[in-house]
RNA sequence: CGGGGCGUAGCGUAGCUUGGUAUCGCGUCAGUUUUGGGAACUGAAGGCCGCUGGUUCAAAUCCAGUCGCCCCGACCA
């Protein structure tokens, strides 16, 4: 039976429309009245929560502390750092007067917090026994951006991002990839998301990075999207704001430097891998709501007493669930949370209760079975959850690997883009063949992955010798 | 920052050419009947027609300015 939602484009139709429609239409998010600032809508930061808790964990696990620093960094402490300011400059927001004052220092609200952190470390480091430094902070940055869209990229949004100091460049590399690990395992256990993991091109790395790595993830339209970094920055920061410890051998040191983040852009790739043309699919361990609950013929006897019964069973042991028992009808409420991702389903009605089960729909392809209401019944549900969890990750990853392609030549290259996904080339390493891809084809180097297999000696632009296996696609 | 489009009720819109006090649908509220894939009927509330100024007896409509949003490019998590 194919039952298609009205309110939502198709995605065939006009992928970035459906988009948009997902995202107001399962009630995420609402555009402000400014350009670029957004509304997170309870159902869409509840989302964010679910990774904040997921994240939490893992940092606190491996040793770091949260902390918050302030919003505003005083342009000259900015300047300090010649290439990260020239990277941050053209898109900064900055505050010029105070009441009716005009600013002598002006204050720019903080497009990333590596100058604040790296002028509190220098206060605060003094000796090795200071150091590792592990921080972290939750918080929003902003960035006046020219061209903006819900989660992908706002002129404000939510991130955290990790700051850590250490003894020597061996532990700081380890710290970028350790992190890089954690983001990556998020994908596989909360989001059911595949990511790409490699390094960044000199041309796309971060302002005043030795070196950047990424988490890259495809969207449904064959798309790439840039879904996290880690940045090492060996000791340019630390000698720009003058952090020196004392170390043991009795040596004034600089330390080495880390930063990593991940944004509300992760909603993003959420709702374009997983999404369908009936709305949001989430996820069940990233889900605000895991299951909901609809009674059928709600008035008749016992039915609605039936579902309260469900509701708090589940609920004591940990799942998150909502009872609709509003006056909608059922057709309407099925709708409504497949549009909202809902990842499972029970409907109760009188059938079910005489025959003592429920039925259950999983979201992500609406597979349905009869559950028997037993002792078990909380195991069982948690193993549906498992089981769409799976489901879910597999699917996305057939649509990953799928999407890869190997190329040898400037045409293989344009269809390889044009078809959508990862070009995967050899390449020699130089900026111009970058620049030329980008000229040509609108596609950028995501990334140098991890898994190096050469399987051509050439780079297809300009014909020098390969250095890398590269990854180009197009990109939000 | 270039090119294009658009601002009328919470949302989507008609009206604008040819000035005369704003149309329709969805949603909202109340009530009754409904309920296994977006229910039906009855009644009701809701508008500085983006903003400012001008023309006019009269402006959603004409003129000037201004602000904002959306789409496509260049720049970016």
């Amino acid at each position: 039976m194919e039952i298609k939602n009205k309110e939502i484009t198709s995605r065939d139709e006009d992928f970035a429309q459906w988009y948009t429609d997902v995202c107001k239409k399962a009630e995420l998010m609402d555009y402000s009245e400014v350009k670029g600032f957004i509304i997170y809508r309870p159902y869409g930061y509840a989302i964010w929560e679910e990774i904040q808790n997921y994240l939490n964990k893992e940092f606190k696990k491996t040793g770091h502390e949260n902390v918050y620093l302030p919003l505003v960094i005083n342009e000259s402490l900015f300047n300090k750092e010649k290439e990260h300011v020239e990277g941050f400059a053209p898109e900064t927001l900055i505050a010029t007067i105070g009441g009716k004052e005009e600013l002598q220092d002006r204050l720019i609200i903080r497009p990333t917090s590596e100058c604040l952190f790296t002028n509190h470390f220098s206060h605060i480091i003094k000796s090795y026994r200071d150091l590792p430094k592990l921080y972290n902070q939750w918080c929003s940055v902003v960035r006046r951006e020219k061209t903006t869209r819900p989660f992908l990229r706002g002129s404000e949004f939510l991130w955290q991002e990790g700051h850590t100091m250490h003894a020597t460049p061996v532990e700081a590399k380890e710290e970028t990839l350790r992190m890089l690990d954690i983001y990556d395992k998020m994908g596989r256990d909360l989001l059911a998301i595949p990511f790409v993991k490699g390094r960044k091109t000199e041309k796309e790395k971060f302002a005043g990075a030795e070196e950047t790595y990424s988490i890259e993830a495809l969207m449904h339209d064959g798309k790439a999207l840039q879904s996290g970094t880690t940045h090492y920055f060996g000791d340019g920061f630390s000698k720009a704001f003058g952090v020196q410890y004392l170390d043991k051998d009795g040596a004034l040191k600089y330390p080495y430097q880390t930063s990593w983040g991940v944004s509300t852009r992760l909603i993003g790739s959420i709702i374009m891998v997983h999404g369908d043309d009936n709305g949001l699919v989430l996820p069940p361990y990233v889900a605000p709501i895991q299951v909901v609950i609809i009674p059928i013929q709600m008035n008749k006897e016992g039915v609605l007493k039936k579902c309260r019964e469900i509701k708090e069973l589940l609920e004591n042991n940990g799942v998150r669930v909502k009872l609709d028992d509003s006056d909608k009808t059922p057709g309407w409420k099925f709708s409504e949370y497949e549009m909202k991702g809902i990842p499972l389903r029970i409907e109760i009605g009188p059938k079910d209760i005489e025959k003592n089960h429920l039925v259950i729909v999983h979201r992500v392809d609406r597979t349905k079975e009869f559950v028997e209401i037993d002792d078990n019944l909380v195991n069982k549900i948690k193993l549906e959850f498992k089981e769409i969890h799976e489901k879910m990750y597999k699917k996305a990853l057939a649509q990953l690997l799928d999407s890869v392609t190997e190329i040898h030549s400037l045409d293989e290259l344009e269809a390889a883009l044009n078809k959508g996904g990862y070009a995967k080339m050899m390449w020699c390493g130089d900026v111009d063949c970058e620049n030329k891809i980008k000229e040509l084809y609108q596609a950028t180097a995501r990334c140098i992955p991890f898994d190096q297999i050469p399987f051509d000696d050439v780079c297809p632009v300009c014909g020098k010798k390969a250095k890398y296996v590269v990854l180009f696609a197009r990109a939000y």
